[in-house]
DNA sequence: GCAGACTAGCGTACAGTGTCCGCAGATAGC
DNA sequence: GCTATCTGCGGACACTGTACGCTAGTCTGC
């Protein structure tokens, strides 16, 4: 394990840490700073919700904002960073969404409905390659406010934060198919029906290979399902393994689980 | 609707996809090619897999295969059109894995399991920003693998469909998360521990703030479960949720779904 | 065999990306 | 007032994808 990150002072980790949860240090000597870094944030987001995440280039961010790119290095160490402030402001939103608890599945239907809808509108942010390597205040609140809706469901807290990681992982690897399939869409200006009439002379070619002998086989409407019906059925499997489990459990002690 | 391209010929989707289904026309007159596209497919692939998808230009590609950069573009149209051939190259790899076929249960897990390992083999997969708008061989045949494992399963061929795309999601999205989380591991230089060293003084300054009182309760293991236990327990719980609806179907009448 | 048409290889050039380096001017502290 | 620190940002560089067009190689028809 090398500690290079020592030998020049903070850590990039700890940098954007430090950004997201206290902000900018108070200026000192010198001219006084044009931008906050709020201000450039929203501009990241505007421009990325506006025109896809390949429109948000360092360039892009300075001509919207009125500076010189180089700027904006003044503010964040390099684009990582602000991505990383990016990506936790976008998350705050969810938290302004607060919806009286419940019970725990129609919680966790609300959030992971609200989830699939802050991605939709913000289809670029399952683009992003990098995972924010820090935790800061908005993911923070983000994942108190579903733990908080999980309080009378009979699991560890362990087991809690691998129910809320696992649906995190549905809700996202969902949206991001049907967002890769508008995007596809809309690049090869092709619509759904458009895209199966270029398709098809391959496929009925593939089917009477006889290769395919089940595909061959299966009803016209076969894709037919919409993203929603889709995600609403995942979600519904998922609870329902849940609710399977939660019975399994009351049903065997009728005591609260460790709390390990 | 415009129809652009059919001033300039061939769509590009019909291109790509006659590239997959049928490969390069034979040559005619000219110098014959030094290249086939399974070579400069199968090298993009090394290169992505060595050393990630960032790392796959034209140029690194064209130095990896000894030839012009511009040469390249004599057997694909664009990049997009290479990655198009890559994404359902790497598909039939999972197809030659063909795994007995027992119970319908039992063969979704392997098959995710499975889907699990290759992602993981080809982590640069899942931070493709495209998704192929083309069936090609290698998916269909994906595709027809899965789907004959469900010809037990009570439910439509929609149904079925619908749930490989859900399984799918869940697949790839958790996934995602892991390939993203060791990835910002490998750049900041940090382990899961390291990271959470760094992280801590701020989260602990958080919880004190009173402002997110059901995280600040929580057990000190509660962020110890690993990726695949996560995996392997939304799995378990989304295939305890089919279970569940096919008891249901199978209380209800016996009778076959609905094959509409 | 030759000319014309077609084709593969690929160099040059361009527009775009992120960001290093360092200069000029503005502010604070002594 | 002087020195140190700080902001703004231009010029430069290495890298990306790919349009354009030249040269040389192959095939076909006469």
């Amino acid at each position: 394990m090398e500690d290079w990150w020592r030998l020049t002072g903070e850590h990039p980790v700890t940098r954007s840490l430090r950004l997201l949860w206290h902000g900018l240090p108070p200026a000192r000597k010198g001219p006084r700073p044009s931008l906050t870094l709020d201000q450039i944030v929203r501009a990241a987001i505007a421009i990325a919700d506006a025109e896809g995440l390949d429109a948000l280039s360092m360039r892009a961010l300075a001509r919207e904002l009125n500076v010189g790119t180089m700027s904006l290095y003044r503010y964040v160490q390099d684009k990582a960073e602000l991505m990383h402030l990016v990506l936790d402001h976008v998350t705050v939103r969810t938290v302004e969404d607060g919806t009286p608890a419940t019970d725990w599945r129609t919680m966790l239907e609300t959030i992971s409905q609200d989830a699939r809808q802050m991605y939709l509108a913000h289809p670029w942010l399952l683009q992003v390659n990098w995972s924010s390597p820090v935790l800061g205040p908005g993911s923070v609140g983000d994942l108190e406010r579903t733990l908080s809706s999980l309080t009378e469901l009979p699991f560890s807290d362990r087991e809690r934060i691998m129910l809320v990681t696992l649906l995190d992982a549905y809700v996202t690897g969902s949206v991001r198919q049907e967002v890769l399939f508008d995007q596809a869409s809309a690049l090869t200006d092709l619509t759904y029906e458009e895209f199966w009439e270029l398709q098809l002379p391959f496929l009925e070619a593939a089917m009477e290979s006889g290769r395919f002998p089940t595909m061959a086989a299966m009803s016209e409407d076969s894709f037919s399902g919409g993203w929603e019906e889709t995600f609403e059925l995942g979600l519904t499997l998922l609870l329902d393994g849940v609710e399977r489990e939660v019975a399994r459990r009351e049903s065997a002690s009728h005591a609260s689980p460790p709390n390990d």
